[in-house]
RNA sequence: GCCCUUAUAGCUCAGCUGGUAGAGCACCUGAUUUGUAAUCAGGGGGUCGCGGGUUCAAGUCCUGCUGGGGGCACCA
């Protein structure tokens, strides 16, 4: 047998026999390494301890140190040991396909009979005597005929087609958990014993399509999480409860923000705290767009499918409009309208009138649109995803020459619009061309660099979504984190140069000639309701002073306190503070408590003692302590609190 | 749209194997004038999501619809 060298992490060199495994090769480094060895990286592949390296190699041994590999395996192991659970407990239930993803893994079954939670117990405890029994586990790579005759002897129809999606060529995987068999790519630990039997949680059951596929059938999809140890999974879990009190819908209701209710799902009806934060946004978002040169407009919100006809909307996408019908007396035929699902025809519209000169160009319309879309009733999801919605919108018409222009300029307000609502972090992410599009690949030549060069002016990371665009134009997508590390998708840069030319828009070049302008459409908050839902979880609700509904409450401590308290309350107010007064025959105890479940970023307390001082004593939310100030300093203070950022 | 699940007072929830509804908070009234996260006492409030059915009897069982939740699909 030839022989093949192994090239290790710090660059030394071994010669081994073709086709030795890593557990060989961990074994002939040093003896402890045998037991505590669990995978290997060779040539930047994970690999199984017992599969043979057959050339020239890199290799890394793994052990339990290494948290990817190690959290790979045990949540792939999970996966397995949980499938043979299942068929122990119900041996007519069918396999299918098991993978690991964030925090856990999940497998998807065939059970005409639906998983219930107490059937989540029993499967629990029986992975526990699997993993007590630490049977081995064995690999083997099969030709795919015998594989699918097993399969087919064995009943395992999901496993028979899953073969034949695998390319030809591609080495066929059998693993065995002890007596239990799964087709699957690996790598695996040695023997069942490795999972640790106390940091694994089977979380809950969700239907999901065969193949991901809506025409294929429903199987029954069993989440479960899993961790290195029993800290882990808890610290885990204490993250979710958090993530779960901060959720918008909980705010909504106890800020008394907004509600949604059954007569119009999908919709929302904005309380007076709720719209006042939205009015808030909106006005900050009107000063930062003037100032960046975006001139603002209002369009109708109900519209002749004529205009949908051109756009080519009504075939592509009536199915999510909302249609209206007018019954006209005496007409021939019903008018047929739809709410506009999104503001760009409208936009063209307004371009059209008049002549437009290249002198004009670029010109940036903005509108905060009122949209409607039908979406599907199983998608809506509180604020993030509704049918009635309000997009910070805007349409730039401009030569091919300004879009690289216009693209720096508009990532440049986009990132200060984020930090200014507190995301510091945002990626972004290029789609270029797909397979099928229209215009000549020169022209998409230009407009895609135009935004690569755009990115890299900026000294921006960036990455590309090859062939994601639109068929009329690449886009760019901002996705930002918020504070407990999740990413949310709400900016959007598009190239059109097609509307332009289905809704004839044009414009009068340097050379006497028509020409159609680019449309680029863009979105830095993407829709208000869902950025507040954003907003409310990424504060948890205690929005910054300028952005709270409530900025402050004026409480008294005594009645005879009271004439001080509206002085105070009054000026405050004078100065442009969002402030309450709290008279009531209450604890300051009381009163205290009631504004901080209620979010008020300030509480003044007022006594004897700041009646005669003339002074206030100031509480911050999520502080303990106080402090005492002049009325006068406290005006100017929280009056300069109470400007958005900017100063605008 | 599909699978599972769920719907009881304004909110959070209890109501066992069917016998015509209960708690805490909130709300109202009274007392209390209080120093930084709940003062005390009393009171009012629900056709148990909606429509059918089984039953002597349905919040409870069956069924249809609607909404919510967890996912999947969808998000041009």
């Amino acid at each position: 047998m030839s022989q093949i060298s192994l090239t290790f992490p710090d660059g030394t060199k071994r010669d081994y026999a073709a086709g030795v495994t890593p557990a060989e090769v961990a074994a002939s480094i040093a003896s402890g390494l045998t037991k505590k060895a669990i995978s290997a990286t060779v040539n930047g592949a994970h690999f199984d301890l017992q599969w043979p390296i057959k050339a020239d190699a890199t290799i890394a041994i793994h052990t339990m140190a290494d948290d990817a590999q190690a959290l790979d395996l045990i949540r792939h192991d999970c996966a397995h040991i949980m499938a043979r659970a299942v068929q122990e407990i119900w041996p007519d239930v069918k396999v299918t396909i098991g993978p690991v993803r964030d925090y856990g893994w999940f497998y998807d079954f065939d059970r005409a009979e639906p998983f219930t939670p107490e059937d989540l117990g029993a499967i629990e405890a029986r992975m526990r005597q699997i993993i007590n029994a630490r049977d081995p586990v064995r690999t083997e790579v099969w030709p795919r005929a015998d594989a699918i005759k097993f399969y087919e002897a064995k009943g395992e129809p999901f496993k028979v087609e899953l073969i034949g999606r695998i390319p030809e060529g591609e080495d066929l995987r059998m693993y065995w958990h002890g007596h239990w068999q799964d087709l699957c790519r690996g790598p695996h630990f040695q023997h069942t014993g490795q999972v640790p039997a106390d940091a694994f949680k089977l979380t809950h059951v969700a239907g999901a399509y065969w193949l991901g596929d809506s025409t294929r059938p429903m199987l029954q999809r069993i989440y479960g999480l899993a961790f290195k140890n029993r800290e882990d999974l808890k610290a885990h879990q204490t993250m979710l409860e958090e993530a779960a009190k901060r959720d918008h819908r909980k705010l909504g209701r106890e800020m008394e923000l907004f509600h949604l209710q059954d007569e119009a799902p999908g919709m929302v009806f904005w309380h007076p705290n709720g719209w006042q934060i939205w009015r808030t946004l909106e006005d900050y978002m009107r000063g930062r767009l003037r100032h960046a040169g975006y001139k603002e407009i209002r369009t109708p919100q109900v519209v002749d499918r004529v205009l949908w006809e051109k756009s080519g909307h009504w075939e592509a996408y009536r199915e999510n409009m909302f249609i209206v019908e007018v019954d006209e007396e005496g007409a021939k035929e019903k008018r047929i309208n739809a709410l506009k699902p999104m503001n760009c025809p409208c936009h063209v519209q307004v371009f059209n009138q008049g002549l437009k000169s290249y002198r004009d160009l670029p010109l940036r319309l903005a509108e905060f649109g009122s949209c409607h879309r039908y979406e599907s009733s199983g998608s809506m999801h509180g604020l993030m995803r509704v049918r009635g919605f309000t997009q910070d919108d805007a349409h730039i018409f401009c030569t091919e020459d300004q879009i690289e222009s216009e693209c720096a300029g508009f990532i440049a307000l986009l990132s200060s619009v984020y930090k200014d609502l507190g995301f510091d972090k945002f990626d972004i992410k290029l789609s270029t061309r797909p397979p099928v599009r229209i215009g000549s690949d020169e022209t998409w030549d230009k407009v895609e660099s135009a935004l690569t060069n755009a990115i890299q002016h900026l000294g921006l990371p960036y990455q590309i979504n090859p062939g994601d665009g639109a068929f009329y134009g690449p886009k760019l997508d901002f996705k930002l984190t918020d504070a407990i590390g999740r990413e949310w998708q709400c900016g959007t840069f598009q190239v059109d140069a097609q509307l332009p030319v289905r809704l004839g828009a044009e414009y009068v070049g340097e050379d006497g000639a028509k020409h159609h302008p680019y449309m680029l459409h863009r979105a830095i908050l993407g829709s208000f309701e869902r950025f507040i839902g954003i907003l409310l979880e990424n504060y948890s609700g205690r929005l910054p002073f300028w952005l709270a509904p409530r900025q402050m409450v004026v409480s008294s401590i005594v009645s005879d306190a009271d004439a001080f308290v509206y002085e105070t309350t009054n000026a405050l107010k004078k100065a442009g503070v969002r402030a309450e007064a709290d008279t009531r025959n209450e604890k300051i105890n009381y009163k205290v408590r009631e504004h901080s479940i209620g979010k008020v970023p300030v509480i003044l307390a007022v006594g004897m003692k700041e009646v005669e001082e003339r002074t206030v004593s100031v509480r911050r939310l999520g502080d303990s302590k106080t402090e005492a100030m002049t009325l006068d300093q406290a005006i100017a203070e929280f009056g300069f609190a109470a400007l958005p950022p900017g100063g605008q």
